[in-house]
DNA sequence: GTAGATGCAAAAGCTTTGCATGGGT
DNA sequence: ACCCATGCAAAGCTTTTGCATCTAC
């Protein structure tokens, strides 16, 4: 069950628009700023899962972090978790498997595309989908705040197979 | 080892037109052909999962059905709730709150819009959308087989107060 | 009568929390 | 030195399962 790095895919991506700042710098600021202390459990646990590329789950992103430093807790992969997510570098998504994964956060807004045999995960953004669904809040009368899309399917290299 | 969503074996594709069989009928069927029983409990639980209208989590269903027995265990609610999956009068949904929920199923599939303010969950379907998800399932290769997708926003209601 | 169903409680899987200790600042 | 962070284990939540008993067939 391999999961697919798209670590430079989403670097690249956000190029296309704006700069986005730093993260390791975001992450800094966020902790001086809340009287938070660097430590060396966070700054490996932060860089593990950038490095991963996102789409990790609590348990995976341990197991990879654990690599280096076998002693890490799974107490601190969480509330490492939730300090990212609450600095806004990081997003909880919950794909249905029961496990919460969580992925890099981004400017832009986009939807998943997950293969139901390997589990990989992709994304993608469509403008044309987007309006069609404020259109369709609209409608019924909803002042629309936000949306999740996720299509199943088989990706190409599970297809070949 | 991919946990995702069984897929719908939505039976009976060949009548559309919102005729459905009875439910209950074929609730029975699928006992009948399965060597199973029909239990004072699983009607009881099937006929109050109905009356409600579906999107109710186990606890909810449970409740409700301790009204009108109060000994029902909430392990029945749940292996009910699976059979009546099973036999495709259920689907189980989850919208991200930590537990599943089930609604009736329906032979067209159908989106959901939530309101973020009451929990108010509406059903909408728009081919339009539908057919621009299939194209960029496509355009990455893929070969869909389902797809999720859910509005957040603010209803009526909600928004007039 | 027999296989399946129920109720109860225990277990399982994921996540959070209490507490004593360790470590940034 | 202060107080936050960590590790460990225990507890929380939702859902599942083992088992003795009950019940539909």
């Amino acid at each position: 069950m391999t999961r697919v790095e798209k670590g430079r895919d989403l670097a690249r991506k956000g190029e296309h628009h704006h700069k986005r700042e730093d993260p390791a710098e975001v992450l800094n600021r966020y902790i001086a700023r809340h009287g938070l202390k660097a430590t060396r459990q966070r700054t490996l646990i932060f860089e593990t899962f950038y490095a991963a590329g996102g789409h990790l789950s609590a348990e995976e992103l341990l197991e990879r972090v654990r690599l280096e430093d076998p002693k890490i807790s799974q107490a601190t992969v969480y509330r490492t978790l939730r300090l990212l997510t609450e600095c806004g570098l990081a997003e909880a998504r919950n794909f249905g498997d029961g496990q919460t994964r969580y992925e890099i956060a981004s400017d832009e807004h986009h939807d998943h595309l997950i293969c139901t045999e390997c589990g990989r995960i992709e994304e993608f953004e469509d403008p044309e989908i987007e309006a069609l669904q404020e259109k369709v809040a609209r409608a019924h009368g909803f002042e629309m705040t936000y949306h999740k899309m996720e299509l199943y399917g088989v990706c190409p290299e599970c297809r070949s197979k």
